[in-house]
DNA sequence: AATGAATGAGGGTTCATTCAT
DNA sequence: GATGAATGAACCCTCATTCAT
């Protein structure tokens, strides 16, 4: 499954109710202002530009979001849902190995933000955050720390289990972080202007970096890697 | 070493002779433009900025750069070492073992690039790269492919002296690749923000992602790796 | 009673029976439009506002009037007494001393005008005639001209019974408009800014303005004059 | 000398040096905002209006002046030098009657401001104080005070040298107030719409409220006064 | 070469006006 | 009639770019 350019994903089709509209907007908005603003980055989009791919005038963006780096805010927190305190619960009453979460924390990790337009926001986020320092702080609060939090845990488990080598915890888990990050920058970036030629295989890369993370961290050969490493 | 706040550098050096201002001209208004593109963004950065920064008047850069968006270009080509060849030659004459190679690869890599105002490149590419594809292209082609074949063929040297274990050496070349992209993205946008409360000290980030993955790569437990890990 | 902030007067009345709001409807609009055109003057003044004003919604202000500026023009009409014949009956069949009529005339305009909502159709005719050029003769027609012509009878009739000095009528009669007008204008400008410590007490002012009129006006000391003038 | 539209002023004539012109352009553009807001007031007035009457681009205001709002401030403030002291120093080293001070001061103020562009202002500050809230103080303090005060000065001292009737100095001051003010609002909006039937002679306006304002105030009949009145 | 005053197209935002409900 | 969501022309302001000096 290759990743390129920003899946423009489904357009306004057939034309509601005037009622159903009001309540639909703001997140039409959203979506489109998403988009954008992954594609162009904020100060390269219009305000015009957003109305239009969510099919109103210029005008009713201003109805519904007083300014643009509202509009930015609102895309920004929009995507950011408390999932964390349900994944959380979700590895709490996780009961597989340590190596089992990893997995299932990279794999979750991908269907769930990577490929879906949630992933823009890691790019935005990164991209913008200089302009935005009191986003980029919320952010990272929001964000950042509760994702990393939730790393530690499952290394930290893996270690006391015995299943984890001894490790730098905290920065241990960036072996978790940095490709994720990496994989979604490259893929609202650099893949997205390359065409066809020399694209980023999502699930190979995952595969890749998921078997090496393992095989440094698992004290015993892991379940699930590749034959010959370290032994 | 904990990085944070976009780490000024070299600013406006004391006033040379007169003589060589005029051809150090271009290079001080490209070095003035990297600290601000990366600093804002290439949108938010005005070319009154770059010029005031440079030390001379707003005419004066168009004098030496057609428009904004050549000047943007001129900064990323200039910053864009071609430096791969040399680096391959010191790679190609490299005595050491394979783990060595990738500790000095990654160590270099910080001394040359990550700690050095060409990080800011990485930044500003991948944050415009949607804007500037054919810029794109050449940085994919000029930084990205070389950087991905050198790293490979260190990878692959390893598997070959069977001191690394048989891989995807492709994919897990992005291995090096992510926590380097990682740690720069981090270094520009995020932790610039942030106060001094929670920075990323990147040599302990460097230690523990080269530990974990040489841990993953090597067959024999790694000179320089934590004891206690797969055995 | 000292004059200062925008004397809201009476303003939104408890919700009458059903039936008549409809028929109530444009003074309703009218009497929020009044307000708020001299409050922030006619470009200032959102329409929407007015309709909020009156407790209806923007829509509905539309029914009533096509444009804004013809709500401004209907305004501006709707208070322009024709009371003038009225007020003239009043004055021809007036008994009492030519000092009496310009005593009553100031005490009357102040009554019926000055300290009423309709003061602030002088502040807005002056501040906005040169947009509203037709309005503005209207206006002098309707307004000046007739309230010239009545103190000008006044003054005309003192002089011809023996109580009032020769004098240029025409001009003179500026002598009972300029106060009047000026008190209008302070009173919806500078003391509608200003706090409490200086105001300007329109009664206090309109006596001694009347005082020193007459003084001048009259051959025979006046009646109601303070001591001590030319005598 | 009757009074009609906003005196057009001398335009632009031979372009000077660049130099000069930079030193002159905030001049040039602040006698341009000035017509303009008193013509058609702030909001109505279009920035670029400004600009073009001023015979430069819209974006050159903006070189001089930040907002538009910034330009009204500077328009007003400009035309209000201080030239206050300069006449309190006048009267204070007057010489002749009570009576001759007051026909000087309501003639001195015809020639320098009522005739000239500054009048402009008054109508300006008046129809606009509510917008302006900080301004109307500001020109409340520096204006209108000083000139009440100076006014006051001049009665008090016809009291005391047995000139002038007792009176209540404070109030009666606006005898001569009122007047200028009424003279400059219609100058500035009812008569600047009147083509030329309906003039209103400024000077035979001036000499009947003079006249009349100092029959009013003289104990002894005026030198200056028309025969006929109150002996 | 260097300057910086001037330009004007471009984009964010407002708000009078329309019209489907 | 009444509503208020939607429109889009208009306007303030920015800033890359030009060019007279």
């Amino acid at each position: 499954m290759p990743i390129a350019a920003g899946t423009p994903a489904d357009q306004a089709p057939v034309q509601p109710k005037r009622e159903r509209r009001k309540e639909a907007r703001p997140r039409e908005l959203l979506a489109a202002a998403l988009d954008l603003f992954v594609e162009k980055g904020f100060a390269a989009t219009r305000s015009e530009e957003v109305a239009a791919r969510a099919g109103v005038s210029k005008g009713t963006l201003f109805l519904y979001f007083p300014t643009k780096e509202e509009l930015f805010k609102a895309v920004v927190r929009e995507n950011i849902s408390g999932r964390f305190s349900e994944w959380n619960d979700e590895f709490l009453s996780f009961d597989g190995s340590s190596e089992e979460m990893v997995r299932y924390c990279l794999k979750v990790w991908w269907e769930r933000i990577g490929e879906t337009r949630a992933s823009g926001i890691t790019k935005l986020m990164l991209s913008e955050a200089q302009n935005f320092p009191d986003l980029a702080a919320f952010y990272h609060q929001e964000v950042v720390q509760p994702g990393q939090e939730l790393i530690c845990r499952i290394l930290q488990r893996g270690v006391e289990r015995g299943e984890f080598r001894p490790m730098d915890v905290e920065y241990a888990a960036y072996g978790l972080t940095a490709p994720m990050v990496f994989l979604t920058m490259m893929k609202h970036s650099l893949c997205a202007c390359m065409p066809k030629d020399t694209p980023l295989d999502a699930e190979r890369f995952i595969a890749a970096q998921t078997d090496n993370l393992l095989l440094g961290l698992c004290i015993r050969p892991p379940a699930g890697a590749p034959a010959g490493s370290a032994s």
